[in-house]
RNA sequence: GGCCCCUUCGACUAGCGGUCAGGUCACCACCCUUUCAAGGUGGCGGCACGGGUUCGAAUCCCGUAGGGGUCACCA
């Protein structure tokens, strides 16, 4: 029998982490053994229902790479996949139902609810609907649904003996069916509820598998009951564990980050949350912990997925993150992935593709997003960055090995990685100083920053003309004594008074060197 | 509170009757080193508790405790 799975989102929102997670474990099972993937949105809910989400949700799958066989984009035999247009497959199923003696018309107003579930609280009983409609003759509800009185449809519950189903990861559960109090199934807006279009829905598109998280277990018997009366076969049952916040509970917006596209946004690799959400919970059998979907999908095996219950850990995620950045990705491939966030940052790219690719090849090991490498890469993709407050220390103290090193490179016959280190390292052991006071002074005056890589590295990558200006614009600002504030303004003035100081006119001094 | 689920280092997990209880993140130390990282080596740290079953339990059973979920005309 072929394998098919889905997704259901809600269309209420930003993408949620969780259900990247809960469509992972569907689209591996489903690839596994060459089934289908459907994607279909859960859109039932008229007053939370958000426009963009869908699209956002949608896109969010493709971003990852998880691409359903059928949506509501796509298409597929089983449509339509929004169940807001599908009211009418509901509704018959309801009469059908309702004929069948399985269901019945309820006309308890919200008021009258709220007022029996006071007295249930009131007398400590369990809460829950009584069934008090069930006693209303057939004919009266039709004659009053008729008369366009507002009403929902209920499901009959058993009032005793237990229902009973199989978890696939976790066994047989039994529920006593006194807990299941007869649940609406059709809203009285005509919308069906959770459970009824689940219901239908899985069992028209063919759905194998219910793969899906904890938070529903409770509502499973409801399930299997509508299963039973409708005469159809059981669906295997996976609920998979709930992803927790910090303190545990479950995974919420307002104590975590649940969205993907804020992920997205601060340059999480699709591969690296894709890879870090499958251990949460599934683990490879040879215990490898980078692993891509593809080999997944080659080792999955719904046996593997633990009950336990995992935090999601933005540090852990960061850590995969920074992973695929560094090691697993091809540089080529960070490189056109960063590139735009260049762009975006209007940093000069320049025609030589190497270039590029060389910056972020000193860069990556050094962040653990797309926006930190970014964030980080400014400098070399501009002659007017600032001076922060470690490197002006850093120049102040280090003019005079600037100004030797500026001569030493600008007579340097073999400009590559081992001829600037062969002098910087000469000059050093010349001069018989610490290295640090030779190369802090010098990364200072070509990045602006005391927090960078190898010298040797950013001045081969810069190149000679660019590293001898850099040095040559950093010895003017301490000759401009070093001010506070914008190298630029302070390196215009500098030249101001070097020009008033040729045609021989006294300038006041700005400041004294520290 | 009723019902249901869960329980191995701080976090994610491997384990499915016999292991020195393994790995990863985080943390700490050391090494490398011109800074920051990365990398390397090592360390800290765990079977919730109590009963059984068994020659032998992290593994099986029962109970207790703790955590979580759920009790809607939301999904």
């Amino acid at each position: 029998m072929e394998v098919v799975t889905r997704i259901a989102p809600s269309p209420t929102g930003d993408p949620h982490v969780g259900t990247v997670y809960v469509g992972l474990f569907n689209y591996a099972l489903a690839r596994k053994h060459g089934g289908r993937f459907i994607f279909r949105l859960e859109d039932t809910d008229r007053q939370r229902y958000q426009e963009l989400s869908e699209q956002r949700i949608l896109e969010m799958f493709t971003w990852l790479g998880l691409e359903p066989d059928e949506s509501p984009v796509k298409g597929g035999p089983n449509g339509p996949y929004r169940q807001s247009e599908r009211l009418d497959v509901y509704r018959a199923h309801v009469e059908r139902l309702i004929a069948e003696g399985h269901a019945y018309r309820a006309f308890e107003t919200a008021e009258e609810l709220d007022a029996m579930r006071a007295e249930q609280r009131r007398l400590g009983r369990p809460l829950g609907y009584d069934g008090r409609g069930r006693t209303v003759p057939r004919e009266e509800q039709e004659r009053r649904a008729a008369a366009g009185e507002p009403h929902v449809v209920r499901l009959v519950t058993p009032d005793d003996g237990t229902t009973t189903f199989t978890d696939r990861l976790r066994g047989q559960i039994a529920f006593a069916n006194e807990e299941i109090r007869d649940p609406v199934l059709l809203k009285s807006d005509g919308y069906p509820t959770y459970h009824l279009a689940v219901v239908v829905d899985d069992h028209l598109m063919g759905v194998t598998h219910v793969i899906r998280a904890e938070e529903w277990i409770t509502s499973t018997p409801i399930h299997v009951l509508l299963y039973r009366a409708l005469g159809w076969h059981l669906p295997e049952f996976v609920h998979v564990p709930l992803l927790r916040n910090p303190d545990r509970t479950k995974l919420s917006k307002r104590k975590s980050d649940t969205s993907v596209d804020s992920y997205r946004r601060q340059g999480i690799l699709p591969e690296a949350l894709l890879n870090y959400l499958a251990t949460l919970g599934w683990s490879m059998p040879d215990g490898r912990e980078f692993f891509s979907v593809d080999e997944m999908i080659a080792a999955f095996d719904l046996d593997r997925i633990s009950t336990g219950e995992p935090i999601f850990d933005l540090k852990k995620l960061k850590f995969f993150n920074a992973k695929y950045l560094r090691e697993l990705l091809p540089l080529e491939d960070v490189a056109a992935r960063v590139k735009p966030l260049f762009v975006e940052r209007g940093f000069e790219l320049g025609d030589d593709p190497d270039y590029v690719l060389d910056v972020v090849d000193v860069l990556r090991p050094r962040a653990e997003t797309l926006v930190e490498l970014a964030d980080q890469a400014g400098y070399f993709f501009t002659e007017e960055f600032p001076y922060d407050e470690g490197a002006r220390k850093q120049l102040a103290a280090g003019q005079t090995h600037l100004q030797a090193v500026e001569r030493e490179l600008s007579m340097l016959e073999f400009f590559d990685y081992d001829g600037v280190d062969d002098m910087l390292r000469e000059y050093v052991q010349d001069q018989a100083v610490p290295m640090g006071k030779v190369m802090m002074p010098l990364r200072a005056a070509l990045t602006g920053t005391t927090s960078a890589p190898g010298v040797v590295d950013l001045i081969v990558i810069l190149g000679k003309r660019r590293a001898l200006a850099r040095i040559g614009r950093a010895l003017t600002f301490i000759d401009a004594g070093l001010p506070d504030d914008d190298p630029q303004k302070a390196l215009e003035e500098a030249r101001r008074q070097e020009e008033a100081a040729k045609r021989g006119k006294p300038v006041a001094k700005a400041k004294g060197h520290g």
